[in-house]
DNA sequence: TACCTGATATACAAAAATAGATGAACAGGA
DNA sequence: TCCTGTTCATCTATTTTTGTATATCAGGTA
């Protein structure tokens, strides 16, 4: 076994390789030709001592040794994307790319109009937006600042809590003309309602302040809640999103205003290291300035 | 400002560039030449648009731009560690390097004999050992398992706690033939102890317990448990240590013992991605199995 | 079956990166 | 003051890497 450490070129080669199946496909990813490709994966597997990918006519299989891998090359990936975008924020002044990471709801309906008041202000900021609930975002580095509904543990984070979002129970007009207007909170066991796909920390705290989820059926399932709101929007049945997105629609009516209402504890959150760069500082006070207003502090 | 990512390679060799001060320093770490690594600097220098260092006769004194990219590059560099050590780790077996992190004491006094017999059994396990306190190192890849005194809170991290470590009150009968030994708690103020230098965690832990321990105003201040052990065995003066240690000194004399006793907590910790891999889950187990010996189940 | 499109592997030429040698600037010590 | 050891910058030859062109193979489709 080789006692030199090989280039970390190589461990970009390998990833675009295992995310784009084949060598063909990475070469055109990365902008450079097959045959280099192919190098890069012959010198690694040399290097490493053991073969990564079976190769085939349609393409490259990677072997469990490669899977193992993996994990490791994306963090550095993310990594090498954190560092550049510092770089490029360097010079003074809010310049650079900040990259969000935020729910789906938050992303789409909530944050827009700050960040468009916010790259109003910051000419030469480039704002990315991640759309994700996963909170090991920020410690891998996949995103400079995150919007996020559970309070993070971590002491490297810097955590400014903005509140709870109001939720309710909402139905479009359309739906309660046709299904009737439920009376009371069991009256929805009768109705169409929408709900999750899977069992998650928010689902449970749900289920734990309305036992009477528990019993409920939905017709309709997503993990999305932004496909919820858009069944919700359609008429689709009766589910549950922030009061003040309802609001928005004059024909979105909320149900049991007064039995049911959940805040949505919300959080912005941004790792240490960046406290001191100007881009996400400024982003960071943006999106506190912005969703404290929005919550209507 | 050109639009391509750079070489990965120039963070590494701009991360040494860093480490060691100079250029021909740093090609002499990484086995290239001075023109080489003059070269790298100026390509990276010149996508990201800053200077990154100022070159003087003396070698390159790095500007902010470079200060601020610098735990980036050090993080890129853990990742790439981590990614090489799961490489050589591959292959079926206990074998390949896993790197341990425990503070000095555990892992000067305690540590060996274990991973000595775990060496035993595994001859082509490599073990490497970081002395650090620092809770991050998990999750930022620079180790692969630790031993800490602190509950870890992150889901990522696979905890298995072992058990409260006996600390107490030890001097060496040196000191006490010379000094006397204390009769009550309020004794201590009029003897010299050894106490800690900076107000840590653990240090208010302490002196939550025993609030006597505020007024005492030690002789010796160290933060290294292991100086502290040092004094202790020297004849010093009166501080804590773990019983264990102790004890295997026959002329060190534990005072107090019923009054002053507080359990260590101790937890192996090691990142999820990991569990599978058989030479951390070989060394994850040999560590829990070896502690638990040590604190006497 | 014939043909098209995707894939990898190989041979050779072009391009790029590297090493080596040399010069100039500076610091420290005799 | 001069010598020595360090630094970085520059120029050129060489090595390495990359790209181009081509061969080969597998799987659809007419």
């Amino acid at each position: 076994m080789n006692r030199t450490e090989p280039s970390w070129d190589f461990y970009r080669t390998f990833l675009t390789v295992l995310q784009e199946g084949s060598l063909s496909a990475a070469a055109r990813e990365l902008g450079l030709t097959q045959p280099t490709i192919g190098r890069h994966i012959d010198a690694l597997e040399a290097r490493i001592g053991f073969q990564l990918f079976i190769r085939s006519p349609q393409g490259l299989i990677p072997t469990e040794a490669a899977a193992d891998l993996r994990p490791h090359a994306e963090q550095l990936a993310a990594n090498a994307a954190a560092l550049l975008r510092t770089a490029t924020g360097q010079g003074g002044g809010v310049r650079g790319t900040v990259r969000i990471s935020a729910s789906e709801v938050i992303g789409i309906e909530v944050l827009p109009p700050m960040l468009a008041a916010l790259s109003d202000r910051h000419p030469d900021l480039v704002i990315e937006l991640s759309l994700s609930d996963a909170v090991e975002d920020l410690l891998r580095q996949e995103a400079d600042i995150a919007v996020r509904m559970v309070e993070p543990q971590q002491d490297a984070l810097i955590t400014r809590r903005i509140g709870g979002i109001p939720l309710g129970l909402h139905a479009h007009r359309r739906y309660l003309d046709k299904h009737g207007i439920p009376d009371k909170l069991e009256d929805l066991l009768q109705h169409r309602t929408i709900g999750f796909d899977r069992e998650s920390a928010f689902v449970r705290a749900i289920r734990k302040r309305v036992p009477l989820i528990e019993l409920m059926r939905p017709s309709f399932r997503a993990d999305s809640n932004l496909a919820q709101l858009a069944a919700i929007r359609a008429g689709f049945g009766i589910g549950v999103c922030q009061v003040e997105l309802a609001r928005r629609d004059p024909d979105i009516v909320r149900l049991f205003e007064n039995e049911f209402a959940l805040p949505l504890e919300t959080f912005v959150v941004m790792h240490e290291n960046l406290k001191t760069t100007p881009r996400c500082r400024a982003t960071f006070d943006a999106l506190v300035e912005g969703l404290l207003a929005y919550i209507g502090r």
